[in-house]
DNA sequence: TCAAAGCTGTACTAATCAGTACAACGACAC
DNA sequence: GTGTCGTTGTACTGATTAGTACAGCTTTGA
């Protein structure tokens, strides 16, 4: 699903794959929106995995230390890659039901920002008056853009950009 | 294909939809790869002739009128909609050829920003040292991913939040 | 030991898919 | 008029789709 789409991968691909008959499938998901459901927090749970240094958000060093982290594993030697998570927004985001879950492992991946800058706010390294989820939510942003072109450019420099520019806006803030 | 997918919009679909028989489709098209190729060239002709003022970029507040445009587009009845190219990306990004032809749209887009910065370039408003492309290719990684928040949360702010952080990233550079 | 409940393999259905075959249509040159 | 070429409608194919039916398996609890 990650590298064809949601679509063009058939529940008897799925199941080819991991040698599983029919009726197991159906005997743990209802049907195979309920599968894409549980892929998409497979996502989530992927996707902070990879990247510790969101835990560890406590100086504003860190910051960059979590973006570094993140460049490298688009150095990789398959080339930049697609958050899962976006790839699934782009064809099933207008769906309001998965809309709705990508919305809320958006959040959940955020709060880990969010959590670091509160943690800053509370130091009296940023500034009080700073609203810490929609800091996190415009770094998301600026995070997503820059994952998708550089997947599409198979460059990592929109990313490595984007992610300065994000850091940067976050920086601003500082006290 | 917008709204539902590539992959979940069948040709049988788009001929029923406008009217057409089968053998026209594929007069005109050698397969429906073809079909999503012109797909892609028409959401790029679309989207450009969508924000005019993307044309008009003389002076540092031009870039002001061009995010609120966009913004205004995004303002209509039915919430924030996603970018078409994002889309695409989204579901066939990991098609090599499809990458191609979203780079290259991509690119033609980037290039109407990068025309307006080297005409302030050129007017000693821009630093000499800022290479447009690359700013232009940071600026649209900002707007993408604030499109696609914007959509999956039907709210408008991550993208105006993302659009002010990279059109600052911009002024930065100014002289 | 035995029955019930949970689990799995295989075969199946009806719908839909991309693409093809082919006859017939229209305009236009001569 | 007539033949040619570009165009179109309709019917079709074989493959694939999500989901179901059902029999048989394994585990569990008493």
């Amino acid at each position: 699903m990650y590298t064809n789409g949601v679509a063009a991968t058939s529940v008897d691909k799925v199941l080819a794959a991991c040698g599983a008959g029919k009726s197991q499938m159906y005997h743990y998901f209802k049907n195979k929106d309920q599968l894409v459901e549980a892929v998409i927090g497979r996502y989530l749970e992927t996707i902070l995995a990879n990247q510790p240094a969101i835990n560890d958000l406590h100086d504003w060093a860190a910051f960059d230390r979590w973006t570094e982290q993140l460049l490298d594993i688009q150095r990789g030697p398959q080339g930049p890659i697609a958050c899962p998570l976006g790839n699934i927004a782009g064809e099933l985001g207008d769906d309001p039901r998965v809309a709705g879950l990508l919305d809320k492992a958006y959040r959940e991946w955020e709060s880990h920002l969010a959590r670091g800058l509160i943690a800053l706010r509370d130091k009296g390294e940023l500034a009080a008056d700073a609203d810490p989820a929609r800091l996190a939510q415009t770094a998301m942003a600026c995070l997503q853009g820059g994952l998708m072109l550089a997947h599409i450019r198979r460059d990592i420099t929109p990313l490595a950009d984007a992610l300065a520019v994000a850091v940067g806006h976050l920086k601003s803030h500082a006290r």
